[in-house]
DNA sequence: GGGATTTGACCGTG
DNA sequence: CACGGTCAAATCCC
């Protein structure tokens, strides 16, 4: 059950290997400047916070399959869940709010949203963003199905892959959150009705509640790990 | 006027 | 019946 989370965190502390010497090169070279340390720095913290969250994932509540969520990796990704101090304005993608509804047992209402394209490009790619705490404020973004409105401009089947090239130094397939903002974990949440692409289930199941209770303990949270 | 947002109604599921 | 997700008419904003 260890080899596919452990070879995606050797890849993600490679990657943050190699975005660090880059950093250090540009620091020693002193062409240091906000544009070109930014994405750096962002990629070496969204190397670790991959590789933190595979373990945390690893040593919760792995191989339940009483629940159908399950959790998974970069690749393959055809929803997940996401996070962050702030509603990601900006993801990547626009995005078209369809409705609004209050949650039972949360204080915050729930807001739904699809993309703009869906229409247009037959993408039913939807997400749902939800305050799931005040102070600071932390809102649960999770995202469900895939974008194909981009299918026209990127054959990729990554879910919003995206490219960020310094120098010889080549930062692939990141997912748009991972791009400009901490996060403090990833998660997937399988829906019967849609085709998802197959990752290796027995990996990555985890009872998500369970997981992420781990993730917020319940308001008050006191936890320094997330703030 | 057209696109985006709001919001109550509706529907499916458990 | 409660709840969550979606629809669609009304409204807002540029």
């Amino acid at each position: 059950m260890f080899s596919r989370i452990d070879h995606k965190a050797v890849e993600a502390l490679l990657h943050g290997q190699g975005c660090a010497n880059n950093l250090k090169m540009l620091l020693e070279n002193r062409e240091i400047g906000l544009v070109w340390t930014e994405p750096l720095l962002n990629s070496i913290l969204d190397s670790f916070s991959l590789v933190l969250s595979s373990f945390q994932n690893m040593g919760g509540h792995v191989s339940e399959r009483s629940s159908k969520k399950k959790i998974c990796g970069i690749e393959g990704i055809e929803s997940y869940r996401d996070e962050s101090p702030t509603p990601r304005p900006d993801d990547g993608f626009t995005w078209r709010k369809y409705g609004q509804k209050p949650i039972k047992d949360s204080l915050h209402q729930r807001c739904y949203y699809r993309c703009t394209y869906a229409k247009d490009r037959n993408c039913n790619a939807t997400k749902r963003v939800q305050k799931i705490q005040d102070n600071p404020p932390v809102y649960r973004t999770t995202y469900l199905r895939k974008h194909v409105c981009k299918d026209f401009a990127v054959h990729d089947d990554t879910y919003g892959s995206e490219m960020i090239q310094f120098d010889q130094v080549v930062s692939k397939q990141v997912m748009p959150q991972l791009t400009t903002m901490n996060h403090q974990a990833i998660t997937m949440e399988e829906e019967d009705t849609y085709n998802i692409q197959e990752c290796d289930i027995n990996d990555y199941l985890v009872d998500d509640d369970q997981f992420w209770a781990n993730q917020f303990p319940p308001f008050p949270s006191e936890d320094p790990m997330f703030f």
